[in-house]
DNA sequence: TCGATAATGATAACGCATTATCAAATAAAC
DNA sequence: GTTTATTTGATAATGCGTTATCATTATCGA
């Protein structure tokens, strides 16, 4: 992917104006609004491109398919609303985590996820789509 | 699954007796040395039985396939040893993630999924098979 | 503007975990 | 021990996310 795209611009300011990770049919069809007809295997390469690139950061929940966000480059967590399935960036972080693990065992790092409602499904009665 | 064959009984043992969560393919070659020859097709009949019967629970780790163990019935979270790969449970817990959630979310539970070296890898200079 | 070449779209193919199929084996009731 | 229905094992099929293929389109340097 070295050339730039109608496509591929589509893309990365889909990603980057979404402010969360979002599964790859959910970029396709953020990209699709500003080029229709956009396939998912543009998705797809674009999204490895970028992830190649360092661009793109792969957010693995439990149970779930793998969402992208950009790198960020600093330790943060994530929400997932059970009501309308987004996720979300947690800023906040309790710390270490060491004393959790069994005795014996050396804690690397982390991952928490957080489940709950967020604040636009608990202001909207009906699931939205927005 | 209402009959106690040989297989469901060395499946059931294995995963009583591992003391972590197995996945599937774990599970087949820890029954396998009880009952030689069994199949996959019947640890996932087995599995599958056992999940419904609300006597196992299926424990989903970020970007892993699904792991089972018996139900605890009490709040827990896992280790993932980075060096075997395998996953032990963690009986402690930092309580309350409330106030990590952006200010109007609310949180209804969480998973924390601690990632690092077991003691028996520590204890292990080379990647050990036990 | 042209030309080389990379990206796209449509679709087939892939990988992999899981499930269905079905004849043979085997619990468990009688 | 017999009978009968369930479970098993082998294997094909499925589901689904992702990747490969390839003719067409489009970018971008010359």
């Amino acid at each position: 992917m070295e050339r730039i795209t109608k496509q591929s611009t589509a893309i990365l300011n889909a990603i980057q104006a979404a402010q969360r990770p979002l599964l790859a049919p959910e970029i396709l069809e953020a990209a699709a609004l500003e080029v229709p007809g956009m396939g998912m295997a543009t998705v797809y390469r674009n999204i490895k491109s970028l992830v190649d690139n360092g661009m793109l950061t792969t957010v693995y929940l439990p149970g779930e398919n793998p969402r992208y966000e950009p790198s960020h480059h600093h330790h943060h967590h994530h929400f997932h609303c059970t009501r309308c399935d987004k996720v979300f960036d947690v800023h906040d972080c309790p710390g270490d985590m060491q004393q959790l693990a069994p005795k014996g065992f050396t804690v690397e790092s982390h991952e928490i996820t957080l489940y709950g409602v967020c604040e636009t499904c608990k202001l909207n009665p009906l699931p939205p789509s927005a």
